[in-house]
RNA sequence: GCCCUCGUAGCUCAGUUGGAUAGAGCGACCGCCUCCUAAGCGGUAGGCCACAGGUUCGAUUCCUGUCGAGGGCACCA
């Protein structure tokens, strides 16, 4: 509905300007847009196109501007009221509305659908995310990867991308060893070796170990169990649980070395075998064998790449915390190295998490046994809040995540405000059967009726959906999904606050098309809330 | 020393490919329940968009530099 318009006006602005016969019209085509203007005073489009080209064609701004408003009013373009010239050249556009109140029965026609796409035209996409050691409990700066990384996959799919979710178990090496000794030491009431864990969780879980287990296998298996458990717990699951044991034990290793040597992109130099990054804008060449013999842990994590391309996907996306940016340019090169295009992958570093109580830092450490586990979280105040928290932002930016807030249940969480918009509007429905009244057909509805600000403004937010989708799911962004639920929440409450439905003094075809109006804001508030992965209760 | 991300209201953060008077929540103050959920709505106060240059009709946004914060720079994983 709303895309549609937005291609008429954008060619008919195009039509004028090619009828002018303005200079520059090719090389500026990207600068000249429609844009919806924050301001209302503005009009519901704007376009920059007088002052883009006013200088080239020596022209004046708002003289060029008026040509073109002139021109655009007379084209006969469905909903258009006013085309006025303002500020230093802007063409503000004014719709009637029912340019907005067209959008109703679009959204409730399309339900569940409404602001999907096939912006990824299919393409398989795998995504890789959380992959914390099988060394201990997940913590509270895994939840950001977690939630992130499934509500990535969410938005992916969304918008027509095929897409997989990936957990990557390192279940070898030295932080194994460590890990498995902590325990052995902690089962034989001893204190765990040097450098080894001596976190709290590492006592309680080798309390549960019988006498006689291997405390890596078992270590290994309760972690990998414990880490399932608690992403089952905020609602995020995995198509596949990858061992790297596994990979290494089916000759993996092996095959990588021998088509990376092939392909000619290692040189053996002081004994080793390095892998040539240089060559595809890494600082450095990298080691992958040791001279010992030894290959060093970029090796296996070149073969799960090469493994994941040979699972078909077409494009991967790893999510990886801020700690481990440095290893960004290698694995790009690795997989040029491997004949793959520079865009098949791309890595999403997610800035670190702070964590504070009482205003004051509380510091994680797995070693040290300072958790803050995700399954406390959960447990104090629900997956749904925990996941709106951390969707909250961008994770380019660092997060600081208040314990005492997110713990206490009140309106300075925002999932309860944007779950309030959704239980008020369900209410609607359950007060009016105890009342005896009846939602007529949606092509009885006389939307003509909706022009109060409060119903205009949120069919213009909910008119921003499918955009705002699109950009998120093209800029990893699922946090803007969460703005604009928001956004959309504070329109229904607004909505809600002034323009009553069942009240007796709202006339009866005013109350139809009000009741309309709230089941597409009701769909829509749906819509967002599941890519978010965030449920969406009836009551509260 | 080099690289990455960031610096926006007292606090936590948004800000669509450069647009007009920079927004929200919380906190502070003041109002609103004979009315579908007051976990709500409205209003007031609060800003040198870190700083300095540059690009142009126009910069919070793009480029360079400075300062500050966090993270990373191994034949460790």
């Amino acid at each position: 509905m709303t895309a549609p318009l937005t291609d008429t006006l954008r060619s008919a602005i195009w039509a004028i300007l090619n009828d002018l016969d303005l200079e520059g019209l090719v090389g500026t085509s990207a600068e000249i847009h429609l844009e919806r203007p924050a301001n209302l005073d503005h009009g519901d489009f704007s376009s920059n196109a007088a002052l883009t080209l006013a200088k080239r064609n020596d022209r004046i701004p708002r003289e060029l501007a008026q040509e073109i408003a002139d021109r655009l009013m007379s084209a006969g373009i469905d909903h258009l009221i006013g085309a006025e010239v303002a500020g230093p050249g802007f063409v503000n556009i004014r719709l009637a509305n029912d340019w907005l109140t067209d959008l109703i029965e679009v959204v409730v026609d399309e339900g569940s659908e409404f602001g999907r796409s096939d912006l990824g035209e299919g393409q398989r996409v795998l995504v890789e995310f959380v992959s914390a050691n099988p060394t201990g409990p997940l913590h509270a700066g895994h939840a950001r990867g977690a939630t992130y990384g499934d509500a990535l996959a969410r938005l992916l799919e969304f918008v027509g991308y095929e897409v997989g979710r990936e957990f990557y178990i390192n279940d070898r090496g030295v932080q194994m060893q460590t890990y498995a000794a902590s325990l052995a030491a902690r089962s034989a009431g001893e204190e765990p070796p040097e450098g080894g864990y001596v976190g709290q969780y590492i006592r309680d879980w080798a309390a549960l170990m019988s006498e006689g287990e291997d405390p890596l296998e078992w270590g290994y298996a309760h972690a990998r169990a414990e880490q399932q458990r608690v992403l089952r717990a905020l609602n995020v699951h995995f198509d596949s649980w990858f061992s790297e044991r596994e990979m290494i034990a089916s000759g993996a290793i092996e095959r990588t070395l021998a088509d990376l040597r092939e392909r000619g992109v290692v040189d053996d130099a002081d004994g080793a075998v390095w892998l040539r990054s240089t060559d595809y804008g890494d600082d450095k060449d990298r080691v992958v064998v040791k001279s010992d013999g030894e290959y060093t842990y970029l090796l296996p994590d070149i073969a799960y790449h090469r493994d994941k391309f040979g699972r078909g996907w077409e494009h991967l996306i790893d999510v990886l915390g801020a700690d481990h940016h440095g290893y960004v340019a290698r694995m790009m090169a690795a997989v040029q190295s491997l004949g793959h295009d520079r865009e098949d992958l791309e890595i999403v570093i997610t800035q670190l998490v702070r964590l504070e109580r009482d205003g004051q830092e509380v510091k994680i450490s797995k070693r040290s046994g300072d958790l803050i586990t995700m399954e406390d979280l959960i447990s104090e105040v629900g997956p749904d809040a925990v996941r709106l928290t951390y969707l909250l932002q961008s994770v380019d930016s660092p997060q600081t995540i208040d314990l005492d807030l997110i713990v206490r249940q009140s309106n300075e969480n925002p999932v309860f405000y944007v779950q309030m918009a959704n239980a008020r509007i369900n209410s609607i429905g359950r007060v009016a059967e105890e009342r005896g009244m009846t939602r007529l057909g949606i092509s009885e509805a006389d939307f003509s009726l909706l022009t109060h600000d409060r119903e205009l403004d949120l069919l213009r937010t909910l008119g921003q959906f499918p955009d705002v989708v699109r950009v998120a799911a093209r800029e990893r962004a699922p946090h803007k999904i969460t703005t604009w639920v928001r956004d959309l929440a504070s329109a229904v409450h607004g909505f809600y606050h002034d323009c009553p439905i069942l009240h007796p003094d709202t006339p009866e075809d005013l109350r139809q098309a009000r009741w309309w109006l709230a089941e597409s804001a009701r769909i829509g508030l749906r819509s967002g809330l599941d890519l978010l992965g965030v449920s969406a209760p009836e009551s509260m």
